[in-house]
DNA sequence: ATGTCC
């Protein structure tokens, strides 16, 4: 039986709301993490709950899921990294000049920038936080800086009209809000728990506000740390798109205003998506195509767990090294300094991606641009003690 | 996920 606390507080007495999980039998999802996604589709007011074919259990909510909602909305279901996203730049760098061991050996984005990072958030329009010592930086978890190199082009047309040239370098930054988001959630989940608001409520209104606030300061956060990275190997590179996977949006396409919550879904309304592998794998450049209502207007955010953190540290442990997990299937290297997170986050411990790809590709949601590979993945030079 | 737990 489960004793996940944060389940207790969740009313269950609303009829449940449509689930559909978009995933082929191929890629296979776990139990829990179907049951977490029709225990959201029972909140008050929910509307639709839709999983991606990344579904995997959370922590009360499933990541890898979209929700919309009537009435109230939920910043439990967006959770504490409110903003987390990715970001793809363009490097001035052709990928055959790469030097990813010499890169390994230098690249350091540990600890506080040291430029004007008031300066920096005004040009991108943001207000401080008081969370700028952590501006820049990449984070824990999944989060990664990843230079990569075009690994095949399958859609010439929209490739090129991104800017992009099959020859140079790219890189993909996967971070979020950091302290600034979790403070937001729990300085709600403290008065609320994984309760929701009513949408005319002035705490709504105060949360809405933070939120926003917190998703931009998250996309600045990896524009610096693009910059930190362009700046560690003296390239120049130019952003060629960012989206949010981790938020809650307005809708107003029908005559109510509706909630969409992403909890680790991208979004299929704002043009190309990269949707990563894990380290040692392809990343996916996808166009969003078709009409996407029935998917919540979301795409994949990545492969998706398979194995809990604490399995991979142990089977992982098991078969191989800290220090052979620093190269990849690709000959790309990883920067990571902590043995635990090397382990919970090697290649094994996720879906194939492709197969994530494909499911969204079949259910007639995408089109691959491009595939991606790994060159150089930085996750932290920081050791723990 | 987390200036990560007193």
């Amino acid at each position: 039986m489960r004793t996940d606390a944060s389940s207790e507080h969740l009313p269950t007495s609303a009829p449940q709301a449509p689930v559909r999980v978009i995933a082929s039998a191929q890629s296979w999802v776990e139990g829990e993490a179907v049951r977490q996604l029709e225990a959201m589709a029972r909140l008050p007011g929910m509307k639709l709950a839709v999983g991606l074919p990344d579904l995997h259990p959370g922590k009360g909510a499933p990541v890898g899921a979209a929700f919309t909602s009537e009435g109230f909305l939920y910043p439990y279901l967006v959770g504490s990294d409110i903003g987390c996203g990715m970001g793809l730049w363009n490097v001035d760098l052709l990928a055959r000049k790469a030097k990813p061991e010499r890169w390994a050996g230098k690249l350091d984005l540990e600890g506080p920038w040291t430029g004007d990072t008031e300066g920096f958030l005004q040009e991108h329009g943001v207000k401080s936080s008081g969370y700028e010592a952590a501006l820049g930086t990449v984070g824990g978890g999944n989060h990664f800086a990843e230079l990569q190199r075009v690994d095949a082009v399958h859609d010439a047309k929209v490739f090129s009209a991104l800017g992009l040239e099959a020859d140079r370098l790219l890189l993909l930054v996967h971070s979020g809000s950091r302290g600034l988001g979790e403070a937001i959630l729990r300085a709600h989940v403290d008065r609320h728990a994984a309760g929701g608001l009513a949408d005319d409520s002035s705490e709504a209104q105060t949360y809405l506000t933070r939120h926003d606030h917190a998703v931009a300061w998250g996309r600045a956060n990896r524009a610096l740390v693009a910059r930190r990275m362009l700046d560690g190997i003296g390239a120049m590179g130019q952003r060629v798109l960012d989206v949010c996977h981790n938020s809650v949006t307005p809708r107003r396409d029908t005559g109510r205003t509706q909630w969409l919550h992403r909890k680790g879904a991208a979004p299929s309304d704002e043009g190309p998506v990269v949707i990563p592998g894990s380290r040692g794998a392809l990343s996916y450049l996808v166009i969003p195509t078709g009409e996407s209502h029935a998917s919540a207007h979301s795409l994949a955010h990545g492969a998706g767990r398979k194995w809990t953190r604490t399995a991979a540290r142990e089977r992982m442990r098991e078969r191989f090294t800290a220090e052979s997990l620093t190269r990849t299937a690709f000959k790309s290297h990883v920067v990571c300094e902590n043995k635990d997170l090397l382990f919970e986050e090697a290649p094994p411990a996720y879906k194939p991606i492709d197969r994530v790809v494909t499911d969204l590709v079949e259910a007639g949601l995408v089109r691959v641009v491009a595939t991606l590979a790994p060159v150089l993945t930085y996750k932290t030079r920081a050791r723990p003690e």
